[in-house]
DNA sequence: ACTCGGATTCTCT
DNA sequence: GAGAATCCGAGTA
């Protein structure tokens, strides 16, 4: 029987500008595989484009627009890589690696559904249990899980990367195409409806650039009720 | 060495 | 909708 998680996917799919990745990114799935542990993962919903120094116009709300440093420098590796970084002092966001080696680009992971490890995802995040919706109270025992409830589980950059337990130290640099990692990208053939796409959330340049992707409509896309139409 | 601001989230009002 | 929490990297000197 064949792996619910889907199979790795080819490098050269990454070798591509990030607008092109954004866009095959979603629908995969994102899977944090500890060893003797559960497997830990999600859809991806939401993404967004970050284009490297080489490009014009240039994308100055990219990490990498000014070349390479210390802390960017996986993006001007290997394509298909995690460039894990930290922001505001308690949270991390997790990017995908692009373009052909010496090359920088990446696609920012802003949103997952959840699919695997909802325990932990929910331990990680902080919360008592999986999140879920009564219909009324007395209902509560009986309530089940669902879309709605579950979103604040992963969506949210930094939100998905909690309930992962995706952290600098352990997952950047990390070869996401590579069976044996930590944290990898796969394909279970799921096909995505339509894709919706609208600026970036929470940059202060380039705000007007069109390089957030999403599925329309889907519950687990992160943002107000009308960042997600 | 020192300053500044950030690809966020949560908790209020 | 506003404000706080909180640290590290990048830029400047």
């Amino acid at each position: 029987m064949s792996d619910p998680l889907g199979k790795p996917l080819a490098r050269a799919c990454f070798e591509a500008p990030p607008e092109r990745v954004a866009r095959f990114l979603l629908g995969k799935i994102l899977v944090q595989k500890g060893k003797g542990r559960k497997p830990v993962a999600g859809r991806i919903v939401e993404v967004e484009a970050y284009l490297g120094p080489h490009h014009r116009p240039p994308d100055p709300a990219a990490h990498a627009h000014r070349g390479p440093t210390p802390r960017n420098r996986v993006l001007f590796g290997q394509a298909g890589h995690a460039y894990v970084y930290s922001i505001y002092g308690r949270y991390f966001c997790m990017n995908v690696s692009c373009e052909p080696e010496g090359r920088a680009g990446c696609v920012l992971v802003r949103a997952l559904e959840p699919l695997a490890g909802l325990e932990e995802m929910a331990r990680n995040r902080g919360f008592d249990g999986i999140p879920i919706r009564a219909q009324k109270s007395r209902e509560k025992r009986n309530a089940e899980p669902d879309r709605h409830a579950l979103r604040t589980l992963t969506s949210g950059p930094s939100r998905l990367c909690q309930a992962l337990g995706i952290t600098r130290r352990d997952c950047n640099g990390v070869d996401l195409l590579e069976p044996a990692s930590p944290l990898q990208l796969r394909d279970d053939g799921a096909s995505v409806g339509r894709i919706a796409v609208s600026p970036r959330i929470g940059i202060r340049h380039a705000v007007e650039l069109p390089l957030r992707f999403y599925l329309a409509g889907h519950g687990c896309v992160s943002g107000p009720r009308g960042m997600r139409a």
